[in-house]
DNA sequence: CTTGCGCGTGAAATCGATTTCTGCAACGCT
DNA sequence: AGCGTTGCAGAAATCGATTTCACGCGCAAG
């Protein structure tokens, strides 16, 4: 492993002109050449570590994410490692696994190993940024918001989302509409229950809170969640649920009580995973993930160059489709 | 952000004696305790890039791997990062989308940024791993193994898996078997076909080498191996497909042709992520990606701690399972 | 009563880069 | 001709920790 003080010496010339030569660029032409000459000769190549002691940030940007067995943020992180890379950043991927110590450790890594930037979806509405904002670290939240600190953030419509799903149902003739959602200290789960009742009332309709549940954003949550909707004296003729995963363990239960979404309305937000069998007659709101990364990196790469505009808030469009109640009429 | 001078300063002893205090432990008490004592006002924590210039290496190990949309893999990171963190290290993700030129550039920088050591899923027989060997840099293979080099890796034993899986097929009497397999450079693809054949010929029959398929380990691959599959003059009454992503595109074929696995013979290796419908009558191999991922991290982390013994192989234990045939029955 | 060893401690070197400071030379301007 | 720029390059300081070296003290062995 050459040091830049192999390479000076080889080429005849002091460190300083060495590092002058990848960095700036007050070098003649002269001295310039004969350095570059040696440097691939040593294959060299600067530690990164001593580099970030001095200049005081690395060129790692860390992405922190409550859940990454979820394939909306491994999409998302795609996105992001998709701008980072051509920007000459890597990416640390941290999972705080929807806990807010976990979280609170990833967040510190991030400050003492100097990196140069953090995108972060929240753990919850009690997630604690301010160790990065005193050290004034550039911060994107994504997904969910920056409830209150005045930072970056790239979200999707929650509300709108919720809303349009839930009107989906209603369109398709469904009275008595469920909704499943998050957990109630997260923001996009609280988001998308009001889409929910601003659908049901602009149809006429009175929402029931009876019919809403709360549950983790995970595939068992959604299983528990309907399983209690399912059971109730009166229970719901549709629901909205507000995940991807909750989505597959809701027709987990749906399937296991001998419906399917073609009589028992369906709607989710979020993309289902790898559907081996896309459900006939189920409504979908799209969440452009990958897009949302890269969008997120890109005004992380902005701060880091030195943008200091205020923050700003981008929301991306979410697309919503029904799947054609025919389309694999044969799996019935 | 406190430095260990200023913590020096307030205990009224030198910076040696605070980095003695936190490393070592040849300290009186009673100076250990000033420190201490000024230290937990400062809120002091050392600087990793300070302590990793000096140490030679960091307190973060690097995790490579090929695909990072698929869930055995962020299975398996999990199983890394449990035993990480107990070890009070942190998990770096890198994604090299089976890219070995991506790969490459992701082994510089664990090299670059002096990482502890690297636990690679290689993207095929081609990766190189020669820059962090001639550097020394501990480094365990997981599930795809170390062909030819002598390291430490962990796998499962993907002939006898692949040859579980395809006797099953055989056991329910399907006389047709084909085999969808993985890329045929790499390695893992290779070890189940010849599972398929095996199974095969134990059984009297002839591995029908037009019914062997490779495709790349995704889910499009799957589908498109699948097409061509009962495209043929001569279509197989029997798949076992040698991945968890493919199985899915395989599975979405099969039910557009208006077939399942109760009629058409199926085996997969990997179990299905997700699964929104566990399908009936279907065989799967059940492979260990949490476990294989805690077993490389432990041996990992026994290299840095400076175990010398000759590398070893460790090979874990695949379960088979068959779905009962009724299990979800209403869904036809 | 010395010699020697071990222990605790501080001073200083070290890791490998970047950046500031300083000096020198060439050039242009009055 | 004298003076202020400008440009280039080396010397040295710096980032913040760890680790080597050296010193002084106390205690045990000769």
């Amino acid at each position: 492993m050459a040091t830049i003080y192999e390479v000076a010496k080889l080429a005849g010339v002091s460190p300083a002109t060495v590092s002058r030569v990848f960095n700036s660029n007050n070098v003649s032409e002269e001295k310039a050449g004969l350095v570059r000459a040696a440097a691939a000769q040593l294959a060299y190549t600067p530690n990164r570590t001593a580099r970030t002691l001095r200049r005081r940030h690395s060129e790692i940007i860390a992405l922190i994410i409550p859940d990454i067995e979820n394939p909306f943020f491994t999409s998302l992180a795609r996105g992001v490692e998709d701008a980072a890379r051509s920007a000459g950043f890597s990416v640390v991927l941290c999972n705080s696994d929807e806990d807010v110590a976990k979280e609170a450790q990833y967040i510190d890594i991030a400050v003492l190993e100097n990196m140069a930037g953090i995108i972060i979806a929240a753990a919850s509405d009690d997630s604690d940024l301010h160790p990065l904002l005193s050290r004034s670290r550039p911060v994107v939240a994504v997904d969910r918001g920056p409830h209150g600190l005045d930072i970056d953030a790239v979200m999707v419509d929650n509300r709108a989302g919720g809303m349009a799903a839930t009107s989906a149902l209603v369109t398709h003739g469904f009275k008595r509409i469920g909704c499943i959602t998050g957990p109630s200290d997260v923001e996009t789960a609280q988001h998308r229950a009001d889409g929910w009742r601003d659908a049901l009332r602009s149809a006429g309709l009175t929402p029931d809170e009876a019919l809403l549940e709360h549950a983790n954003y995970r595939v068992d949550g959604g299983r528990a969640a309907m399983q209690r909707l399912l059971a109730l004296p009166e229970p719901p003729d549709a629901v909205f649920v507000a995940n991807n995963l909750m989505s597959v363990g809701a027709l987990q239960v749906l399937y296991d009580a001998g419906s399917s979404p073609e009589t028992f309305g369906f709607a989710a937000f979020g993309d289902l995973p790898f559907a081996a069998l896309a459900p006939a007659g189920m409504t979908v709101v799209h969440v452009p993930a990958r897009a949302m990364g890269r969008t997120a990196a890109t005004m992380l790469l902005d701060r880091i160059n030195g943008d200091d505009r205020p923050p700003r808030t981008v929301v991306l469009r979410n697309e919503v489709s029904t799947n054609p109640e025919n389309a694999l009429a044969h799996v019935r």
